[in-house]
DNA sequence: CCGCTATTTAATGATATAAGTAATAGATAATAT
DNA sequence: CTATTATCTACCGACAATATCATTAAATAGCGG
């Protein structure tokens, strides 16, 4: 038993969780492969496997420093091998008996691990303590205890003076009698940091018999280098004990070694330049920016000429003078860059002459250093640096950036008197923000007021009570900080969720506390790093010395323990975020116009700007925040504004490699690998397959990804931006329309109808005003973005979707964007075309023109033919009928052209330096996989498995069926087809056919359909037109990929099964509904994807739950709640799942072959890029990692993972009246019936299964033979293996009986002759 | 040919157990009586007023009947009523079927019969089609000063779905158009006791959807199978049982007529709404929900600061209508038809 | 101080909300008698 | 058991209904011993 914190109050309470009794229950899984078992819904961890973890990091990253220091293109090479097995090594399940008891444990136990966290930052040292004991009764692991104990030691132990010696000794101790376990080597780094920091005696703590030295410097985040130095100089004998990358910092600070390590030459030569040089940030005068409050500093345009016509998008600014004024702490670094420009200059190397004040286009100096490739890496290490810390700034310093962009002008436009006040945006958020502030002042007062008095009396009164649960919280991060970015955020959220000029309070609330939680997260990383690394690196400075302390920041942000990983309760945050709401909507005000409805007067007035009110949609009531619609008019005059998250923008340098499950992607924020669906169990199997060190693989290629270095093409963006400041609909960029109008209401005498018509008409009106403003909204926060990265080298940190797709983690503007994104993307570095590169260039061409369906030797010659339009285009891009305009994806067209162009002035085209990306696409890729999984020979043919002499067009394939028979129907006299006969083009089905693999159903094509021919036929018409073709599509793509169909529907067939499915070791109560007395089906299906990563399809009933803030109460599914799945989800999605979790696989196992061999490589999923020199290579690597993937029989062993995952577990099916299962059970129940008297029912069936596999699994031999001999309805039936595994059928037939099954899946279906090993001579595979 | 005379054919009742050949299925959403007799019986003590309001019935009377169900119902009120005409408007394909073998059987006795209109009556074409189209029915227009009398509106809404039509037809009666731009035509309806709650005012604890009813309809109850509190309405209402009925649910039958309003029904609807978001939160609250600056201008108006302070649920009547006609009036009025929102408005 | 009952408070669950289903209609699961 | 009604409606990235009242469970208060 155990005492935990309620959540209302802080006082002890007794209820019982956590009980340990179920936890170890023995799987039923008795197969000779090891069954890994996860318990709970976390896999319980050991000191020791911690550390283990924590060593194998660290070698990893010893490694890539290695790489990145010395010798690269050698990475690991051996990574688990997982793909040439027809058993996945190691199935992972959940054991526990009882999953929701556990959630809700695991729910309290994260809220009381996050309510300790927080009072321990507030140095609330009475209640942690509270928190600890009572921890310490619950049922933790010993290692998350000591962990929180420590974290307890670790901050109290800062409160102590040199005198309380005697406490912190008697804290050590008492250690186990006051928590049950022992101290650790954390405890004891503790100790030693204040030893040290008050100049104690440390030496006892070196001594321990068992914590040694070396786990105590396992620890050396707690110490701290400078305290580790001292510890050292006493002691250098230590100095093993140090993990290997501080160590070297550390003999530089002991030593002095400058002199013995080998200087790299021509850094040095650059550091002795470097004092010759003086800061040229002085000389802009902006270099203290964030510190100076009242200067604004003048921005610098990076040599865009135009400005983007609405110019103040929120945060934008910000993220503007973030990258162009930044200050450092270390000015050496910075003028490091800018002494080397200037000696760059005096040696005349770059062309021409750099104007260093004004021209901070890196990318160009970059190109134009191509020529003297020393001078470009030492510029390349140079940029890295500087970039370091501007990324610093980037992720932490942005909200304060926020503050004074808008106090500046407001202070600017004071000069010019109240009417321009009133005019600018930024001005008027300013007096929000003053107006504001003392309502969160005081509020965080009151906070600390509450907790001070409940520490004496135990809180009454409901609005006290409710003010403790966020009170803790609220006081982390400052009141400043809580409104800018609650205001950001409501900015942001403007228009959202389908709401006109506002937002869902719900959501509104949840998103500012998410972005509090994660500033405060940022707050605290910057923090521990910085405690870390005090008095380290001011002085010395030789280059090495300085990079040594780079890669030591970089591993220390990689595995720092210090991190918080609590996470804040929804409660929490929506309670913060309502706190800030209801002090902005009270204070926030607006000049209003209005007219008086009787006299006709325009009236002015002041009115709040935002207001909270609800909305009915469909007989739910929905929360919102709407803006006064003068408000709105502003903004829209001042432009479409979103504020920026500058926390997730491109990062300038390389984002955190991935080794862990929890820490990879930016420096100052908690990225998780997974982006889970708010669900615990996949959490678990990952974490589980991660600690299990499965997930290498999926690291390696995450990693590739994100060293992808990328800059804007600055040419495409200065004409996108011309376009976009007409105003006018330009390509794929709307117009931009001024203002929604509706047609005239009718008159309510006319029939409902017309009112209703009129409603339908205004509301389609108005949602299509809504999407024009979104999308220029959205397109104007990329060229926001794009614009600031100018001349960049920027990265996109990736991570995972829950199938393992990866997806840059920087939303907004990416290469997963539109083809205007893509089109405003190179690649930062430079490859020489050569012969073959410039061939795929032209290639690449006439892809984008959608010349794709041809031979490569015929897209090259239209690209050849077409010299003469691309001269002109690159020439006078801005020409009314230019040509790359008629391109499918002109933006990309358009980069790709400039550099044709380029190359073809040269003498020698294949000596141009090309950075376009040029992609290599799988024809249909869903349906390749598919393919190679049944070998169907001729599904692989028409999607280019095997080698043709033109590639294969399933789209034009397909129409053709279609075609036929629609020309069938009209012989037969039927008039929609003859309507159609001539409509009947590849891309009217083509969206159908690829939809077709994840599913679509027979309405959703007729509605893509019907979007394609509503402009030949009209609205009416072309649906009516759709729904008699889309019958045909989808006969002909079931008739052309037969195979593939067969083995979507086994898949379909066995999520079914699983999804309807129960684990009969669980709690009754989990099994069958006592209430409706049916089956409760939680099992989810779960695989694990060929690259190792364990992916569970998160569809559940979702649990609701509702929150109470000071504004509304908020409805939000709760993440800790276990619902039934949603079979039906379950066994539509699976399919497709499974097959993006095979292409996932390809991909990654691609990049981390492209990785190797040094080639450049992204990804969109089923889209390949690389450099077009690259593209021979990298095709080859394709079609190599393609061969390896399906080289083992994926669908059987699929069927082996589950049915080992899935043993014992068991299934309701229906079956035929007098089929022998059938009579078995009838009989057992008449004889049951006969023998107690009453009937059996569903729940005794299971009682007695579970009874006789007890006693099967007894070590009492008695037992076993008593269960041996024991019968039960599902004996009965176990061995009809027929029977039972018959595709179960429609239940509403007649004479069929439901029984009780169990589980087993359907065969496999045959594979088919084709040989995937073909596809290594498949040209059209990918192209 | 004898359809047409109905009122001359000779008015033998028609009792629908007289057709034992007819299965019905019970199973059907909606909540029918099972037995005529109660029917008749209810007709005779809560409703002989209709006979004095529609005097001539056999040769001037229409009625409308919709998702009549089974025809118990239909069949003793019309037999109650002995209208000209009678047609029963629905979607139920075999219950129609059913009805038209009943009327075919009387039609060749030369028996006075109901009729069948197959049209879904959520459609409002139904009704157009039905007047102007097919005239299947023809209707006398009438003045607003009384309750129109020739026509009766009936019918069944009990199923789920299709509840929301005792609202739009409320609605139809206050701005005069539908089948009540004839005149101020009497509605009678069989609704699920759960609805009859919602509409019916309770003092002190009101809500938009009673207020509907309270401004622009009289609502009477005539039937309920279950007791409920309400003002003045509970006085004389007929007992039901619920085992006369096709399935386990409480039901009742209420009757409303138009009532007159003189104040912009539009803002009306949208106030009340608004208003009424949070029932036991203040006015004044609530009138936030309204628009930025709509407390101030309440406040500014001495009819109604008086009131600003009390719970909404207690509002009555005519302080809403204080509260709309300070609406209509001011200059920074919300836009009362912009207030929905687009559903799932992802796709590209 | 303990243990019992009475009272208060918190937690949970059910129901109402609006009132042309936004388009669109056909298969399938759920429900109820 | 079967007719009627309700619930879907392509995968992923993506992100959610709320107020009120009745009932139940739990916590506290009060009291007696």
């Amino acid at each position: 038993m155990l005492r935990i914190i309620r959540s209302s109050n802080l006082k002890p309470t007794n209820p019982s969780f956590l009980s340990s009794t179920s936890r170890l229950y023995p799987s039923f899984n008795t197969t000779n492969n090891v069954v890994r078992n996860l318990v709970g819904f976390s896999f319980e961890k050991t000191p020791e496997v911690k550390n283990e973890i924590k060593k194998s990091i660290e070698d990893k990253f010893l490694k890539d420093v290695n790489v990145d220091f010395k010798n690269p293109g050698s990475t690991t090479d051996t990574q688990k091998n997982y793909l040439d097995d027809n058993q996945v090594p190691n199935v992972l399940n959940i054991t526990s008996q009882n999953l929701k008891e556990h959630l809700k444990d695991e729910k309290i136990l994260s809220r009381t691990l996050s309510l300790l966290e927080v009072c321990l930052i507030t140095k609330d040292f009475t209640r942690s303590y509270q928190i600890l004991k009572s921890l310490c009764d619950a049922d933790l692991s010993p290692y998350q205890l000591i962990n929180c104990v420590n974290n307890y030691f670790d901050t109290w132990i800062n409160s102590l003076h040199k005198e309380n010696l005697n406490e912190a000794t008697e804290f050590i101790e008492s250690f186990f009698d006051n928590f049950k376990v022992n101290p650790n080597g954390k405890t004891y780094a503790i100790m030693l940091r204040y030893c040290v920091d008050h100049e104690l005696p440390f030496d006892n703590y070196l001594k321990h018999p068992i914590i040694t030295p070396r786990s105590i410097f396992g620890n050396i985040d707690s110490i701290g280098l400078d305290n580790t130095k001292i510890i050292l100089k006493q002691h250098p004998e230590l100095l093993g004990s140090i993990p290997k990358i501080y160590k070297e910092l550390l003999k530089n600070e002991l030593q002095d070694l400058n002199d013995q390590i080998e200087p790299i030459t021509n850094e040095q030569k650059i550091d002795q330049q470097l004092n010759k040089t003086k800061e040229y940030y002085d000389s802009l005068g902006q270099s203290d920016y964030f510190k100076k409050n009242d200067i604004l500093p003048p921005t610098i345009e990076k040599g865009v000429q135009k400005e983007l016509n609405p110019v103040d998008t929120f945060g934008m600014k910000s993220i503007r003078h973030a990258l162009l004024a930044l200050t450092s702490q270390n000015p050496q670094l910075e003028s490091k860059l800018s002494s080397l420009l200037q000696n760059l200059n005096e040696r005349n190397i770059l062309m021409d002459r750099l104007d260093i004040n004004k021209d901070l286009n890196f990318f160009s100096i970059y190109q134009r250093l191509a020529d003297h490739p020393k001078e470009q890496a030492l510029f390349e290490e140079a940029l890295e640096v500087y970039n370091e810390e501007r990324q610093k700034q980037l992720e932490a310093r942005s909200i304060e950036a926020s503050i004074e962009s808008w106090k500046n002008d407001h202070a600017n436009l004071q000069k010019l008197g109240i009417t321009p006040i009133r005019k600018s945006l930024n001005a008027r958020l300013w007096k929000w923000y003053n107006d504001a502030l003392p309502l969160v002042e005081k509020e965080v007062e009151e906070c600390k007021k509450v907790l001070k008095e409940a520490e004496t009396t135990p809180p009454r009164t409901a609005s006290v009570l409710n003010r403790l649960k966020y009170a803790p919280y609220i006081l982390l991060i400052d009141a400043k900080k809580l409104l800018v970015i609650a205001i950001l955020e409501l900015i942001k959220l403007n228009s959202s969720g389908g709401i006109q000029d506002g937002m869902r309070i719900a959501r509104a609330v949840i998103s500012i506390g998410r972005a509090i939680e994660s500033e405060f997260q940022s707050e605290q990383l910057l923090k521990s790093e910085n405690n870390f690394f005090k008095n380290v690196a001011k002085s010395k400075s030789s280059e090495r010395f300085q990079k040594i302390v780079r890669y030591s920041k970089k591993y220390f942000r990689s595995t720092s323990e210090t991190t918080s990983f609590t996470e804040w309760s929804y409660d929490v945050k929506a309670k913060i975020g309502s706190i800030l709401v209801t002090a902005l909507m009270s204070v926030a005000t607006i000049e209003v116009e209005g007219k008086d409805p009787i006299s006709g007067k325009v009236v002015h007035g002041e009115s709040p700007a935002m207001f909270h009110t609800f909305i009915f949609s469909g007989g739910n009531k929905i929360g919102v925040l709407k803006f006064h619609r003068s408000f709105i008019e502003k903004i829209s005059d001042e432009g479409f504004n979103k504020a920026v998250n500058p926390q997730s923008l491109p990062m300038l340098i390389k984002p955190i490699k991935w080794y862990d499950w929890k820490t990879g992607g930016y420096n100052y924020s908690k990225n998780y690998l997974i982006r889970s669906k708010d669900c615990p169990e996949q959490l678990a199997y990952v974490e589980a397959a991660s600690e299990n060190g499965d997930l290498e693989g999926v690291y390696d290629g995450l990693n590739v990804l994100g060293v992808t270095a990328w800059t804007i093409n600055k040419k495409i963006l200065d004409l996108v931006t011309e376009a976009w400041n007409s105003g006018e609909e330009f390509l794929d960029i709307p117009k931009h329309e001024k203002e929604l109008i509706l047609p005239p209401k009718p008159d309510r005498g006319e029939d409902p109808s017309v009112k209703t018509e009129w409603q339908t008409i205004s509301k389609q009106k108005s949602y299509e005003y809504y999407a024009n403003r979104s999308q220029r909204c959205d397109t104007n926060y990329k060229l926001e973005i794009a614009r600031a990265f100018v001349g960049e080298k920027f990265y996109f940190p990736h991570n995972l979707d829950f199938r393992g797709r990866a997806y840059p983690i920087s939303p907004n503007f990416n290469h997963l964007g539109n083809d205007l994104s893509r089109g405003l993307l190179l690649f930062w570095k430079g490859k020489k075309l050569g012969e073959s590169g410039f061939r795929w260039l032209k290639i690449h061409l006439s892809n984008l023109f959608g010349h794709d369906k041809v031979s490569l030797e015929d897209r090259v010659k239209f690209t050849e033919n077409n010299y003469e339009n691309i001269h002109k285009s690159a020439e006078n891009p801005q020409a009314a009928d230019a040509w790359w305009k008629k391109a499918d994806k002109p933006w990309q067209a358009l980069a790709t052209i400039f550099e044709l162009s380029q190359a073809l002035k040269l003498k020698d085209p294949t000596e141009f330096i090309s950075h376009q990306p040029v992609h290599q696409d799988g024809t249909c890729n869903g349906l390749q996989h598919y393919a190679a999984l049944g070998g169907d020979l001729e599904g692989a043919r028409q999607v280019n498995l095997s080698p043709s002499v033109k590639p294969m067009d399933v789209y034009s394939y397909v129409a053709g069926l279609v075609q036929a028979r629609v020309d069938e129907d009209v012989k037969n006299g039927k008039s929609q087809a003859a309507l159609v006969q001539h409509s009947i083009k590849r891309k009217v089905i083509k969206q159908t056919v690829m939809t077709n693999v994840y599913g679509v159903t027979y309405l959703g094509a007729t509605q893509q359909i019907a979007k394609q021919l509503t402009d030949e036929f009209g609205k009416d018409t072309a649906y009516f037109l759709s729904k008699y073709l889309a019958v045909h599509v989808f006969a002909s793509v079931r008739e052309l990929f037969q195979g593939a169909h067969l083995i979507q529907d086994w898949l379909g067939e066995c999520a079914k099964r699983i999804g309807s499915s129960v684990r009969i070791d669980l709690k009754e109560t989990e099994i069958v509904d006592p209430k409706t007395l049916k089956l409760l089906c939680m099992t989810s299906v779960i695989w694990t994807s060929p690259l190792g990563l364990p992916i569970v399809q998160p569809y559940r009933e979702d649990g609701k739950a509702v929150i109470k803030t000071n504004l509304q109460s908020i409805s939000i599914t709760d993440p800790f709640e276990l619902n039934v799945v949603n079979a039906r989800k379950q066994y539509t999605a699976f399919p497709p799942n499974f097959i993006h979790s095979l292409d996932a696989s390809h991909m990654l196992l691609s990049a981390v072959e492209c990785g190797r061999k040094e080639l450049t490589f992204a990804a969109v999923h089923d889209s390949y890029w690389t450099h077009a020199g690259d593209v021979d290579r990298m095709n080859e690597i394709i079609r190599d990692k393609f061969i390896g993937l399906h080289q083992v029989d994926l669908v059987q062993r699929l069927k082996n993972e589950f049915e080992k995952r899935y043993q014992g577990y068991l299934l309701q099916v229906s079956i035929c009246d007098d089929s022998e299962a059938a009579i078995l059970v009838k009989e057992f129940k008449k004889e049951y019936l006969a023998k107690h008297g009453e009937r059996l029912s569903m729940i005794d069936e299971i009682r007695l299964e579970k009874r006789r596999r007890a006693l099967l699994n007894s070590r009492d031999i008695n037992e076993v033979n008593e269960g041996l001999k024991m019968e039960t309805t599902i004996k009965k039936v176990q061995n009809l293996e027929e029977e039972i595994s018959k595709p179960s059928e429609a239940s509403n037939n007649k004479g069929m009986m439901k029984i009780l099954v169990p589980l087993r899946l359907p065969d496999v279906p045959p594979k088919g002759e084709f040989d995937v090993r073909e596809v290594k001579d498949s040209l059209y595979f990918f192209s | 040919m004898s359809l047409l005379k109905t009122g001359l054919a000779a008015f033998k009742p028609i009792r629908v157990d007289a057709y034992p050949s007819l299965k019905w299925k019970n199973i059907s959403g909606f909540n029918c009586a099972k037995d005529q007799s109660v029917i008749d019986d209810l007709l005779q003590e809560k409703l002989s007023f209709l006979k004095d309001s529609y005097p001539n019935r056999p040769e001037r009377m229409s009625v409308l009947d919709m998702y009549s169900g089974c025809p118990i119902y239909s069949s003793a009120l019309f037999n109650f009523l002995t209208p000209q005409k009678y047609v029963i408007m629905s979607t139920q394909k075999n219950i129609l079927k059913n009805i038209d073998k009943i009327a075919l059987d009387r039609r060749s006795q030369g028996l006075a019969t109901y009729e069948t209109y197959s049209a879904d009556p959520y459609s409002w074409a139904s009704f157009i089609a039905l007047t102007n189209l097919d005239k299947a029915l023809t209707i006398e227009k009438q003045d607003y000063s009384k309750v129109h009398d020739s026509f009766l509106i009936t019918g069944n809404l009990t199923l789920k779905t299709i509840e929301a039509l005792l609202f739009q037809w409320a609605f139809c009666m206050a701005n005069k158009n539908w089948l009540q731009r004839y005149g101020d035509v009497r509605m009678m309806f069989w609704i699920p006791f759960k609805l009859l709650n919602k509409v019916i005012p309770k003092p002190g604890n009101l809500r938009r959807m009673s207020m509907i009813f309270e401004t622009f309809t009289n609502l009477k109850v005539i039937a309920s199978s279950t007791k409920f509190d309400g003002e003045d309405l509970d006085a004389d209402y007929y007992q039901l049982d619920l085992k006369d009925f096709t399935r386990d649910e409480d039901i009742a039958l209420i009757e409303i007529t138009r009532k007159d309003f003189d104040f912009d029904i539009e803002i009306w609807e949208f106030l009340t709404k608004k208003i009424f978001s949070t029932p036991s939160a203040t006015v004044r609250t609530n009138a936030g929900f309204i628009y930025p600056g709509a407390i101030e201008w309440f406040e500014s108006k001495d009819d109604i600061k008086g009131f600003l302070n009390k719970p909404s649920k207690e509002l009555t009547k005519d302080e809403i209508v204080k509260l709309v006609n300070a609406v209509s009036v001011w200059p920074f009025k919300p836009d009362i038809y912009m207030d929905f929102h687009h559903e799932s408005a992802d796709n590209n």
